[in-house]
DNA sequence: TAAAGTGTTATTATAAAAATAACATCATAA
DNA sequence: TTATGATGTTATTTTTATAATAACACTTTA
């Protein structure tokens, strides 16, 4: 398949409309900044509202940030673009018979789930606001042209 | 895309190949066990033997671990069967002349890369051995036909 | 009231993976 | 020696999760 960029495209979407406070945050502006298409935005901002991280109205564009940036992790904007999906997937199509295929998956589900703790850990320490500051430092080193 | 089970398939693979030393070890019977095709099965062998974690030969099905269990980790199996893909992956297809968009695609990636270095440093902490003994676990807690 | 926006659902296209096929090469047993 | 069956390898087809897109009811605002 195509590998998902909706974590990355969701950060994105948030870090546009604290960047851009005054700026047009139309699903359509945003998504010319993803290089996208405003459908896909609005679909992304729909689980961070119901998340909790986003605020927007039908009809206004003008979404905002539901709390302060060095509030929000990456792990919630994870929760909220990927749902429950792993980042490792078990093979959940082994031989039912085979005693080896079954209890050698279980016993990995175990083991993926210690990766995915420690992942999610990870993600739980990476605020917003750091991945805004990293944006901050990378243009003011090579300043170019604003959005 | 369909989700990747090559690093499950490759684990089960493995310890197959340890739990069943004088069963039949053709490509074909440990296929039978994952429920997929020989071809596959020769194919994520090929890059674990690149990296040294099982022999093989042309023409004789006999396998072998390179390695004792305790020594291969679910990080050197990773790297086989998945090489340098990251497990998060960001949108490397945003607008080139948005800086928000350009900016923040690159910061992401440098948080993406701890994130990576913790879900590997958790990898590296999980043996073959580790897996195949909650394996064992589960057989004795729970007995039923076996192979 | 018209224009532009969001929220939402449905459909299509894309791409990464598994599945499969095919075959040269090698080992082994009859 | 030859037939059989295995691996190593490459290529093709099918599957499927995702992005892309379309469509439309509803809402805001000028």
């Amino acid at each position: 398949m195509k590998y998902s960029t909706r974590l990355s495209d969701s950060v994105h979407i948030l870090a546009y409309i604290y960047l851009n406070p005054d700026g047009d945050l139309s699903s359509s502006a945003i998504a010319r900044s993803i290089n996208t298409n405003p459908s896909y935005v609005r679909q992304l901002i729909m689980p961070m509202k119901k998340r909790g991280l986003i605020t927007s109205a039908r009809g206004t564009a003008a979404p905002q940030l539901a709390k302060n940036p060095s509030k929000i992790t990456l792990f919630d904007i994870y929760r909220a673009a990927e749902g429950k999906k792993p980042l490792i997937h078990c093979d959940d199509n082994v031989n039912p018979d085979c005693s080896v295929g079954v209890n050698i998956q279980l016993s990995l589900r175990d083991c993926f789930d210690k990766v995915q703790k420690k992942a999610e850990k990870a993600l739980k320490n990476i605020t917003l606001l750091d991945v805004v500051d990293k944006y901050n430092v990378r243009v003011a080193d090579n300043p170019t042209k604003k959005v």
